[in-house]
DNA sequence: GCCAACGTTGGC
DNA sequence: GCCAACGTTGGC
């Protein structure tokens, strides 16, 4: 089993909307090495929800893999912001997961206290100017990310 | 709102 | 294939 780390605003979808909704498709990746990322994740992977471009960013909680290989619908629909026309259906670009619910953490996992942890080489969200929304957890990291959200 | 960092685009 | 210009991301 693998560990990964999704972003995402929490002003657009948060963990407390993955929480109501149980399960969700994640739609609009559109980078490439973002999405053979999501093409590389397994059913039954954890996957942590970082909350990005908000008053506290950080880790607020956590879901799980049930789905792999999705087709991305909003590549196909015109009306939606993540409309490739280049895209063809029987030759889709962008592919992704659904995701359940797990946990939303009691305390989000700020930055603070994820530097005084992790290193930007353990954890890409730490490094300076990254903006990859779908990357991969080490295994002892993921551990004590899981240790750290329990306290 | 600012601005550094990054990915993508497009002219050549 | 290069690379400058541009648009976007994301922390502050």
């Amino acid at each position: 089993m693998a560990y990964w780390l999704l972003k995402s605003e929490p002003d657009v979808y948060g963990i407390r909307d993955l929480e109501r909704q149980k399960t969700t498709v994640w739609d609009g990746v559109r980078n490439y090495q973002a999405r053979n990322f999501l093409r590389a994740m397994q059913v039954g992977d954890l996957v942590f929800f970082y909350h990005s471009s908000t008053a506290f960013p950080g880790i607020a909680g956590l879901c799980r893999v049930i789905e792999t290989e999705v087709v991305d619908p909003t590549q196909f629909d015109p009306r939606s912001d993540y409309f490739d026309p280049q895209s063809r259906p029987d030759a889709p670009r962008w592919w992704t997961v659904r995701v359940q619910f797990v946990q939303a953490f009691a305390n989000v996992l700020g930055l603070e206290v994820l530097r005084q942890h992790f290193s930007p080489d353990e954890l890409w969200t730490l490094r300076r100017g990254n903006r990859l929304s779908v990357m991969p957890v080490k295994e002892a990291v993921a551990r004590k990310i899981l240790e750290l959200a329990q306290t």
